[in-house]
DNA sequence: ATGGCCAACCCCGTTGGA
């Protein structure tokens, strides 16, 4: 079973790019965020020809998170418990049945976090809601997946430039922290489990040419719980796809597990 | 990591992204 997490930044925009990279890549759930779109303009039949079931959580304009999957889908949940004035579409989670049991897979779009002045105490927040939910998915000793776009950049290997962004929201130390929290709780982060390499990047900015001149973060995590983690097989990133015509600023990251796809 | 971008929306300049 191959699973994978893209910010695809316009599903609209990129769905030929996301179909091209489907094929190649052949993963059996993809979780993707910043669709900006509403659920009903998701294109969903596009999904549905290729083989896909979709879970759908969208917003007008801006991020939009979306689980696409090659079992059955027995159960979605949207938003993430703590804050019911919560109104941007940032998590979506879904309980599909595969032939070795279910399997419970959330999408995730974390806040950027910037300008910390304004912004940063939503992210926090947010990262406090997400510990807790992670701690009671955990009591259910599934193999759960908590994929998506973290916005943050886990330790110093993961940016090329490290002493630049330590006052920023994707690598401050409180943000580091958090996300060390969450992983404590008992999680493996799938790229890490395989591999200590420096430089492995999942996002490169539009700007500066940060793509040509290798300027990039790793910011997009596939986190396991014991029971998937007890089953990965391999990680990787597809990094070749920013090459492509019309690409998004972030590339897939991919686990594979060992669970029966079908 | 800010000289250089990109997307949605409708306001075709403004807002948001990382």
């Amino acid at each position: 079973m191959r699973i994978a997490t893209w910010n695809i930044n316009s599903v609209r925009l990129r769905l030929d790019n996301v179909l091209r990279w489907l094929k190649e890549s052949t993963p059996d759930l993809v979780c993707l965020q910043e669709l900006k779109c509403q659920t009903d303009q998701f294109p969903k039949q596009a999904f549905e020809d290729a083989g896909y079931n979709c879970a759908v959580h969208g917003q007008k304009a801006w991020n939009g998170v979306a689980i696409l999957s090659r079992f059955p889908i027995e159960d979605t949940h949207t938003n993430l418990p703590g804050d019911s004035q919560d109104e941007q579409s940032r998590y979506i989670e879904a309980l599909v049945s595969t032939k070795d049991g279910v399997l419970r897979v959330a999408s995730l779009y974390l806040p950027n976090g910037n300008p910390v002045a304004e912004k940063y105490p939503y992210k926090l927040a947010w990262m406090d809601r997400l510990i807790q939910h992670a701690r009671e998915r955990l009591l259910l000793e599934e193999p759960f997946i908590l994929a998506g776009d973290y916005n943050v950049i886990p330790s110093a290997e993961d940016v090329h430039n490290p002493a630049g962004w330590v006052e920023d929201a994707l690598f401050k130390i409180e943000t580091r922290q958090k996300f060390n929290e969450l992983l404590n709780l008992g999680f493996t982060e799938a790229l890490r489990a395989t591999t200590d390499q420096a430089g492995l990047y999942s996002f490169w900015d539009y700007q500066a040419g940060a793509w040509q001149r290798n300027l990039g973060l790793r910011i997009d995590h596939l986190l396991l719980s014991p029971q998937a983690a007890n089953r990965l097989s391999g990680a990787r990133i597809d990094k070749y796809v920013r090459a492509w015509e019309k690409p998004s600023d972030h590339v897939p990251v991919l686990a594979d597990l060992e669970i029966e796809a079908r």
